[in-house]
DNA sequence: AGTAGAAGGTCAAACAAGGTCAATAATGCA
DNA sequence: TGCATTATTGACCTTGTTTGACCTTCTACT
């Protein structure tokens, strides 16, 4: 259910989210800077409109952190985290930790990894299939416990086989 | 006013189900999105009859994926897969339809799919880490219907995905 | 330093979808 | 005809979007 390469713009929502990521790749991927009344200004919105696509469109969860300064010459900087590194991964898995996961949240980690290079289409589509709520058929919010322990596993299973081969290339 | 075709449709179902279909067809053959309550409007039914449709014409059992988003702008769209057809695999996947199976079982089954090459070292480590029982966290004899439920997803997943690469890559 | 004005932040309400479920109606079949 | 399956509906639920009123923080200027 995420934006696939449609060029069709859905709502404002989308369309500033988009908007967003293009400025953000035209400026080198991993950092830009925004106005918060410009933009809302050109989109014709209201500016906590701005606030709510930041909040659920470049939240943590989906690999941004965005800062930002008030009072005059004010900003708000949007910025790219890569997820390659070990460290990062390790920090998911930490975040991960005992929690539970809607199956949107699973899939926007699952997006992630595969961005990141972590796993491979195939494997993300068996993620998938395990974690869809119609396969685990257990009711909330035990379902979601369950879910949040799985993504834990098969991330962890991910990372040490990684390792494994790299051990066995070295 | 009434048609004098023969494609006389039984009832609102049919008649919703061919709507789809030809819109589908139409629209290239791969993905509509549908709006459900301009549908139901349109047949003048509940909107949770075009649900309905959706839940028994368009399942996966049938080739076709469906997703779809709330709030203002919402929509379901609907995407056809092509359904795999490898003999050995549909036979193992209705053979798991709605069984229970235990960690061992399951891992039977992985071993031989390794064996057969058809899934990867790496993806059986991201099923077993799935699958295991402390993962599950669950008593039985839950654990193993979801267990069963997950396996049949996983691989189900697997192969069409197999079928998708060969596409691209054909 | 004090303060005006220029940012940005928060929150809840209104609105706009789509989802679920169980009761009921219709249909098909032995 | 009576039972089982399949359709249909409506009441209620959950999620996502948009806006506006009001709050906080910062810079620049006097």
């Amino acid at each position: 259910m995420h934006s696939g390469r449609d060029d069709r713009v859905r709502n404002l929502c989308d369309e500033i989210e988009n908007y967003i990521k293009v400025v953000l790749a035209s400026a080198g991927g991993t950092s830009v800077e925004i106005q918060r009344n410009a933009l809302a200004d050109r989109f014709g919105c209201s500016p906590s409109q701005i606030n709510y696509v930041l909040a659920t469109r470049f939240g943590p969860d989906r690999g941004y952190v965005v800062e930002s300064r008030r009072g005059g010459r004010g900003f708000i900087r949007i910025s790219v985290v890569p997820l390659d590194s070990d460290g990062a991964m390790d920090e998911l898995l930490a975040a991960m930790e005992g929690q539970s996961l809607s199956q949107d949240q699973a899939e926007d980690i699952i997006v992630r990894l595969v961005e990141a290079g972590v796993i491979k289409v195939r494997e993300a589509a068996i993620m998938r299939a395990a974690i869809d709520r119609r396969t685990l058929g257990v009711p909330l919010p035990a379902r979601d416990e369950i879910r949040g322990r799985m993504m834990q596993a098969m991330v962890a299973a991910c990372l040490r086989h990684a390792r494994e081969e790299s051990i066995e290339e070295g």
